[in-house]
RNA sequence: GCUCAAGUGGCGGAAUUGGUAGACGCGCUGGAUUCAAAAUCCAGUUCUUUCGAGAGUGUGGGUUCGAUUCCCACCUUGAGUACCA
């Protein structure tokens, strides 16, 4: 009987969906096994043989762990809310809903023929209201939260209300907006409600905030940078706008160190660890003051401990008495501005405890020169309190409460002396910066400062004013991808204005420079010109000083930028020390004359989360007195309103600006018409809608109870798939989704809704499919220039004669050789005349061919390509031909309809079956690399796939032998299962599909049709070719579904060799091979070998000096 | 620039606790079958060669009895990323 591919994959697709074969049950004796592909988007193009890719790895994975015992959760599903739906909906005014349904009803059906095993019964679809209802229920969640770094989690926000009220914010240590104003319990208890809630919205993980954008007036839209082209829009050119827009962002930045953390305990691809750390971006260094110059006298302060007395207090540190402990046990976990140091000196006092952010000194009573020591502490503004041992270990907390007390409310110093800080007036600023290599510190000759700094404009002289304005004015012209994408360029000002260096005291100019970024770290930079390349630059284009700080180190034609190995010098206390050394000790001296700190950095800057389009999930959000309010999660999901046009409205609102319907009636509870917004009651909702990694974000949570109407995953089903086990898709999502995910499962752990905090075990990026595009050559005919022929007219006769010539690849090497054979050819067929032969210029084109249109040896099909109907020009082309044929010229490019080297799987699976696509997608090479797509290849599986059918049948009866198999059956089969196991469980699909080949060839040879041969191999082959599989399983006799039978077990002993083919080397190099028996001892090996006599030949008379015999390996003669 | 990955026949690729380089497939060559073609089957197919053999895994070194595999330097290609202080 023939294969019949078309009726038998109908046929296990049909049964499969009729049994439902691969429903997962959430309730099992069987270990979990949880398979995901990443989401995906259903576009309208549909699939090209690249998007399977993925799918077919995880499905084998998925099927070969059913076959292993495991109860698997294979679903999917579709991202369906996206930008091309809204294009296409804009375009056209079909409702997006519309055509993403039909675009589903399309992918659905090219994944059918595929013979996936997907529960589909497990299917979500972002754009689904009962499934955005939880995407909105999440934001309420976000909404709801702070994060606590004490605690180093998200919380209720109701908690941090509580500490509000009791004790003000000043203890709080949150990850919040900047600059946020401290306050006391009293005044929180006399804020309006409108002023709490803006106090809060600063704290909260999801938040509105003025971000800059890039604004199109005239599409009326954001563009993200890579749709601006040249500072224009990509679509029409429109110009393109910096602006300031309230949108809601989500604190990513609060989970920055756990999403690093996080990295190390999960098996994701090294490059994608990398590029996620890269994008996290932490660095360590040091935040440090700079004064800025105001006139006034000031010397650096002089206190300082050698290197050795500080090596000593480290000592002390570590040995702290019982009460000291206790108490530190108690402020250790206080940190930012709140953050103590132990055993700290201040001027030549050692303190034991100091928080240098709010100048206050905490230490045990009964030291002997109490009176000094507060005398000397109040002049350094210093606030001192003191505490008797007793008390701290009586009631630690009592003493903790007393210590925020003074923090919250700090007792005016009354001085003895002049105070230095009494000099600051209101000409006093200060420069803050951030720096990685405070070690460099000594090495700093000027400042830069982001043009748009806001001190830019308080420190300018009046001399500089011009010059500065008209910098700035040419730094706001250029696009913020212009100034990125010029580094040759060094440009600045000087402001005139002098920093103060806060150890030397020196004078360092301050200029401004768009080099420096204003929205990372603090816009500007302590330039250390010696030791970092572009403020070298800097200061050579404008001839600043670059002091060398490095010992030994030549820095007359670049920076140094090494760290490793360099001793610091001309550096006063860090001279001599090397780079670590001198960075700790930098920090320890600016944390004690209190002008800097340590600190860690992050690159991570907060998600904005807010979209103005339409085609996303609506913000569960209403707005009173300019206030956000989440409405109740009862009420949820709030449907996406219906409106006339998807664009943005005329004033330059959202696409739901549009809508009618679409105000929060606060007291019935429900989404009402626009009219009643005039009732006291009525609100107008959010305009805004999510951004597309908002449903994307935790979706893999809820195919684990895909159902539940009231709760995002019954908390059993959450413990019981946790998380998943194999995630399968594309590198693009490296920083995109995958980051996101991770940043919402982590929350949602905090929250205790999920179980782990981290949603993936193991990914895997399957590598892209590349296209081989097809080229054909055209020859156009020109009539040369300057020629003297007086009739133009003929001239034009000549060339109209001329047809289109397309010439076979291997005719030519260069394109004179092309115009030579194209003119011979044309003087051939008279379609030129000779006459006329040396006006005519021949130029060559390549041009894509539809490489459907070509064969496994690279042939055109020249009736077909006459006849495609892209080439309606060329009906009557002339071809010139090699050996009577045409050849076209091959070259690997990425997949696309617009170079027609775009293949349908539809067309494959129709041709050669579903088993064939699925056996060659993973025979073309290893699944994470890159590969080209050649469908002749195909041939190869789909002639595989006829000689394994062929095994069990006899002619046109099915036949299969019950008798005993022989040794050499036993041996392949298992070899064939050793190896596949392997492979599979190595994701490397390509050589166990050689290995079924090897497998088929080998029991061909031997004529085998054993039941207890071919009933393994059937289970072997089930997870790549499962129709085929199914199909000769029922023919064994079986009437359930191949899919959970149990993987054939190896058995090592059908593999045991009685003799080995040794090659034997001379110098490494393998000459001939000698079949011995395997239980010779080495000695009883070298004395055959030496006596052999191609051995003998080979050393020619010469005598050997060593021979290395490994036995079952090799055997090595040197000499 | 930086980070990462990869360079093996005409092509996709295989082989690494260091032990016969080129498995398997495509393509190609020859043969069988056929009126012919498709399909199928058989044999061959890294290069050079004086047919004895020799060379060979991006290039140049090194370690080793032995290197595609380990080390160093360089070249090329691909991916990601960037005035990140």
């Amino acid at each position: 009987m023939q294969y019949n591919h078309l009726d038998i994959e109908k046929k296990w697709q049909e049964f499969w969906a009729e049994n439902q074969t691969f429903k997962a049950s959430n309730e099992s004796e069987k270990p979990k096994y949880y398979v995901l592909d990443m989401f995906p988007y259903p576009s309208g193009a549909g699939l090209h043989v690249g998007h399977p890719l993925g799918y077919i790895a995880s499905d084998i994975y998925a099927r070969y762990k059913r076959h292993k015992g495991f109860n698997v959760l294979h679903p999917q599903g579709y991202d369906s809310f996206g930008l091309p739906a809204e294009q296409y909906a804009i375009q056209t005014g079909q409702h997006p809903a519309k055509t993403t349904e039909a675009n589903i009803t399309t992918y659905r059906k090219q994944l059918d023929k595929i013979g996936f095993s997907f529960d589909w019964s497990r299917e979500v679809r972002t754009s689904n209201p009962e499934y955005y209802k939880w995407t909105q229920w999440i934001f309420i969640q976000l909404f709801n939260s702070w994060y606590n770094k004490d605690s180093d989690k998200a919380e209720d926000i109701s908690v941090l209300e509580k500490i509000f009220k009791k004790e003000g914010n000043a203890t709080v240590n949150a990850v919040c907006d900047d600059e946020i104003k401290l306050f006391s319990s009293d005044e929180w208890k006399a804020f309006t409600k409108v002023e709490q809630e803006e106090v809060l919205l600063q704290y909260r993980l999801t938040f509105l905030s003025d971000t800059e954008v890039n604004w199109c007036p005239a599409l009326g839209t954001v563009l993200a940078n890579d749709e601006i082209v040249n500072g224009v829009s990509e679509r029409g050119g429109h110009p393109v706008v910096r602006k300031k827009m309230t949108q809601w962002s989500m604190r990513i930045s609060a989970y920055a160190q756990r999403l690093l953390d996080g990295l190390n305990t999960i098996d994701w691809p090294q490059p994608l660890k990398d590029s996620q750390t890269n994008w996290i971006g932490r660095s360590q260094g040091a935040m440090v003051s700079f004064n800025v110059d105001n006139g006034s006298e000031k010397t650096p302060s002089d206190v300082k401990l050698t290197f050795k007395e500080l090596e000593a207090l480290k000592e002390l540190r570590l040995n702290l008495s019982k009460a000291e402990m206790t108490l530190w046990n108690e402020l250790k976990n206080k940190k930012g501005a709140v953050k103590f140091r132990k055993k700290y000196t201040i001027g030549t006092f050692l303190v034991d405890y100091v928080c240098l952010a709010k100048n206050l000194i905490v230490e045990f009573s009964g030291k002997e020169d109490e009176v000094a020591r507060t005398e000397f502490f109040n002049n350094e503004s210093f606030n001192v309190v003191r505490f008797k041992n007793e008390e701290v270990i009586e009631n630690v907390l009592k003493v903790v409460a007393a210590i925020n007390n003074a923090i919250q409310f700090p007792k005016k110093i009354e001085s003895t002396s002049v105070n230095k800080e009494a000099v600051k007036d209101e000409n006093q600023y200060k420069i803050d910066v951030f720096t990685t290599r405070p070690d460099t510190i000594y090495g700093v000759s000027f400042m830069t400062l982001a043009p748009e700094h806001e001190l830019v404009s308080k420190i300018t002289t009046d001399a500089q004013k011009a010059e500065v304005k008209a910098y700035i004015t040419a730094t706001a012209k250029r696009s913020e991808r212009d100034r990125m994408a010029d580094v040759k360029t060094i440009s600045g000002a000087f402001t005139g204005a002098y920093a103060i260096h806060p150890f030397s005291g020196e004078k360092i100019q301050i200029w401004i420079g768009d080099y420096v970024l204003a929205n990372y770290g603090t816009g500007a930079v302590m330039a250390v010109p010696c030791g970092d390349q572009r403020d070298f630059d800097f200061a050579k284009h404008f001839e600043i000083p670059i002091p060398n700080i490095f010992e030994g180190v030549d820095i007359s034609e670049e920076a140094h930028t090494d760290k490793d190995g360099t001793k610091i010098a001309n550096s006063d206390f860090l001279s001599g020390l090397k780079y670590k050394k001198a960075l700790k000790l930098a920090i320890f001296e600016m944390e004690k004359r209190g002008f800097g700190y340590g600190k860690i950095n992050y690159r991570l800057r907060d998600a904005v989360f807010s979209r103005q389009r339409y085609w996303g999930e609506p913000f569960p959000v209403y707005y009173k007195d300019g206030m956000p309010q989440m409405i109740d999660a009862k009420h949820l999901p709030i449907v996406l309103p219906e409106v006339e046009k998807y664009l943005p409205t005329e004033d330059g609102k959202p696409p739901l600006g549009n809508a009618t319907e679409w105000a929060w009636d606060s007291r019935g509870k429900k989404v009402v018409s626009n009219d009643k917004l005039k009732n006291k009651t009525v609100y107008p909702l959010e305009l805004n809608t999510m951004p597309g990694w908002a449903g994307s974000s935790y979706y893999f949570n809820r195919y684990m109870d895909p159902n539940n109407e009231n709760e995002i995953a019954s908390k059993d089903n959450l413990e019981y798939w946790e998380n998943i086990d194999l995630y399968i898709g594309g590198s693009e999502h490296a920083t995109g989704h995958l980051l996101y995910a991770r940043f919402w499962q982590k929350f949602l752990f905090d929250k205790g809704i999920v179980p782990v905090d981290e949603f993936a075990k193991k990914l895997i990026n399957q590598g892209m499919i590349l296209g081989t595009s097809a080229f054909v050559y055209k020859a156009t005919a020109f009539i040369q220039n300057g020629c003297g022929c007086s009739d133009e007219k003929s001239n034009d006769d000549v060339i109209d004669k001329i047809p289109t010539v397309f010439v076979s690849k291997n005719l030519f090497n260069s394109d004179d050789e092309f115009e030579k054979v194209v003119k011979n050819y044309l003087l051939d067929t008279k379609f030129l005349n000779p006459n006329f032969a040396d006006l005519v210029m021949i130029t060559k084109t390549p041009l894509h061919s539809d490489v459907s249109l070509v064969n496994a040896s690279d042939e055109l099909d020249i009736d077909g390509f006459k006849n495609h109907v892209l080439n309606a020009d060329y009906k009557n082309a002339e071809f010139i031909l090699e050996e009577g044929v045409y050849k076209v010229g091959r070259e690997v490019e990425k997949m696309s309809k617009s170079k027609y080297n775009d293949v349908n799987p539809d067309n494959i699976v129709a041709d050669y079956g579903a088993d064939s696509l699925r056996l060659f997608e993973m025979f073309l090479g290893p699944l994470e690399q890159a590969k080209p797509w050649k469908t002749s290849g195909i041939s190869g599986v789909s002639s595989f796939l006829k000689k394994l059918w062929k095994l069990y049948f006899n002619g046109e009866i099915f036949e299969v032998s019950d008798t005993e198999p022989t040794k050499d059956e036993l041996k392949t089969l298992h070899k064939t299962i050793k190896k596949v196991e392997e492979d599979i469980e190595n994701f490397s699909f390509n050589t166990s599909v050689s290995t079924f080949m090897i497998a088929v060839n080998e029991l061909t040879a031997l004529k085998c049709n054993k039941r207890a041969i071919l009933e393994p191999l059937t289970v072997l082959v089930s997870p790549y070719a499962p129709h085929i599989a199914e199909e000769l399983w029922s023919l064994l006799g079986y009437k359930e579904s191949i899919s959970i039978v149990n993987f054939p077990i190896f058995d090592a002993k059908h593999l045991v060799e009685s003799a080995k083919n040794y090659p034997i080397s001379f110098n490494g190099k393998m000459r001939f091979t000698l079949e011995l028996p395997l239980d010779l001892s080495k000695e009883e090996i070298e004395k055959i070998v030496m006596e052999n006599e191609k051995t003998i030949a080979q050393l020619d008379g010469r005598i050997p000096k060593k021979v290395i015999v490994v036995p079952g390996k090799i055997i090595n003669i040197v000499g």
